[in-house]
DNA sequence: AAAAGTGGACGTGTATGCAATTCTTGACTT
DNA sequence: AAGTCAAGAATTGCATACACGTCCACTTTT
C-alpha cells in the first residue's frame, strides 16, 4: 500500500468549470433521514431498495450505501438477505438521541475545561453577548447564532483530549442538525440557547469543569425539550396518524 | 411501503441442507479490522478497493460496503472520489476507544441500577463466585467467563432505559472484541475481571448507582490497561516498525 | 380438511462495465 | 533549474446484470 498524501487538491483546477459528477449518497442519506423523522414510515415498515431507487431517481447501489450508513446511525435495521426495516423515529427516540449527546458532550466539556485558549473563549463570549443584546430574529441573526453555537460545540469537542469522543460528538451533532431541520427553526430554542451558551463559556473561562459540564447538560436538555415539544405538537403533520 | 413482518424464519427449512450463499461483507469487516489493529497499515496509507478485493478474493462491491462500515466506526477515513485512508490504530486509539466505552457504560450502569431483576443479579453473582473459586485457566473456563462477562454488560445495556445508549455500548463491545482477538486471550485480564465484575454486581444488588458506576469505570480502565500493555509489548510484532 | 410440499414472484448480495475524477509522469515555458 | 501545464494511468461512483434467498399462494398428500 502506498503511503502518499491523498486528496491534496480539494478540487482540481482544470475541472472547476466542468459540472462535477454528483455524488448521490450523502444527499440520499440526508433525504432518507428527513423522511424518517417526518414520520413517513412506521416502525417495522420495510424499505425495498428498488422503491427508494425509483423515488430518488438513482440506482440501487447508492441507495444500498445510504441505507447502510443510516443503519450504522441506528435508525433502520438491516437484516441479512432481508433488507431494511424502519425503526421508530418519534419523540422517544429523539429524547434518547439527546440523552446520549448529553452524556458524551457533558463529559467532553469537563475534559475540555482549562484546555481551550482563553482568547477563543473571550471571543466566543463577546459574540454571544452581542447576539444576546441585539436579539433580532431575522434569518441572518439565526444563521450567526447557529455559527457561534457550532463553534462552541466544536471547540469543546476538539479540546476534550479524545479524538474518538470528539468524533462521536460530531456524529450526534449532524444527526441533531437533521432533526432540527425536520422540526424547523425554533426561534425560542435559539434565544434560550444563547443564555445557556454563555453559562457554559463562563464556567469554562472560570476553569470550573464540573460547573461547565453541568451547564452543558442543562443546555442539551433544554434543546431536547424544545425539539421534542415542536415534534409532538404538530410536526408529525406531514404524515399524520389517521 | 408494506408493513409486513419481515424475516419471520431465521432460515427457511427447505434450504437448511443447501450451502447458503456466503455473505462476504461481515467477514470482510472483521478481517479488515484485524489487519488495522495488527498495524498492517500506517496512518495515511491509502486502501485501494481493487487491491483489497483481490486480496480477499471478492469483487469491489462488498469491499466498498465493508470499508464504509469501518469508516462509520471511525478507523478509516473515506474521502469523496478519493477512497479510503487508514487512520492510526495504535495504543493511543485503543485507549480512546476504552475511554468512550467507559463514559457510555458507567452512565448506563448508573441508570440500570435498581432496574435489573434481583434474580438475574443473584444468578450472575453465583456464576462469578464459582468462576473465582475454581480459577482454572483452560479454554472452557475462559469461554464460560467470557459468557458471564458478556451477560453482565448486556444486562446493564438492556436495563439502562435508553435503547440508543444500549446500541452504542454494543457497538463498542463488538469493537473491543476485535481488539481482544488481535492481542490474544489475556488470562490475567480475565482473572482480574472476575473480581471487578463481582464488585459491579455487588453495588447493583445493593442499589447503589454511584458505586456501581464507579466499579464499572474501574473495570473498564483495568481492561484497557491490560489490552494496551499487551498491544505495546510485542503485539505489533506481526508488522514491526523497522 | 389440515398439514406438508412446491413453484414462482419479489428482493437482496455480488460481479462487472462505464463515466467521471484524481494522481502521476513527462514535456514545455520562463 | 524551477515551476506550470497536459495527457495517460489509476481509482472511485454509479448503473446494470445475474445468482441466490425469502416469502406467498397454490397444489398435493394423508
Amino acid at each position: 500500500m502506498q503511503s502518499l498524501e491523498p486528496c491534496v487538491n480539494p478540487v482540481s483546477v482544470k475541472t472547476l468549470a466542468v459540472i462535477s459528477q454528483p455524488i448521490y449518497k450523502p444527499d440520499l442519506v440526508r433525504r432518507l433521514l428527513l423522511a424518517l423523522f417526518s414520520g413517513e414510515w412506521q416502525a417495522g415498515d420495510r424499505l425495498p431498495e428498488v422503491e427508494l431507487a425509483e423515488r430518488f431517481g438513482v440506482s440501487r447501489t447508492p441507495v444500498r450505501e445510504a441505507l447502510q450508513e443510516i443503519a450504522a446511525i441506528g435508525l433502520i435495521e438491516l437484516r441479512p438477505n432481508c433488507g431494511a426495516v424502519a425503526r421508530a423515529c418519534g419523540s422517544e427516540e429523539v429524547r434518547e438521541i439527546y440523552e446520549v449527546r448529553e452524556i458524551l458532550e457533558s463529559e467532553a466539556t469537563r475534559r475540555a475545561c482549562g484546555r481551550i485558549a482563553p482568547r477563543k473563549l473571550a471571543a466566543l463570549a463577546a459574540d454571544f453577548l452581542e447576539l444576546q443584546s441585539a436579539h433580532r430574529r431575522d434569518a441572518a441573526w439565526s444563521q450567526r447564532e447557529w455559527a457561534a453555537d457550532h463553534q462552541l460545540h466544536e471547540l469543546v469537542a476538539h479540546a476534550c483530549g479524545n479524538q474518538r469522543l470528539a468524533g462521536e460528538i460530531r456524529r450526534y451533532d449532524q444527526l441533531i442538525q437533521v432533526i432540527r431541520e425536520t422540526v424547523g427553526n425554533l426561534r425560542e430554542a435559539q434565544v434560550a440557547a444563547i443564555g445557556e451558551h454563555l453559562e457554559i463559556v463562563k464556567a469554562l473561562r472560570a476553569g470550573k469543569p464540573e460547573q461547565a459540564a453541568e451547564a452543558m447538560r442543562r443546555h442539551i436538555r433544554s434543546a431536547a425539550d424544545h425539539a421534542i415539544a415542536a415534534l409532538d405538537s404538530g410536526h408529525a403533520r406531514t404524515h399524520a396518524p389517521a
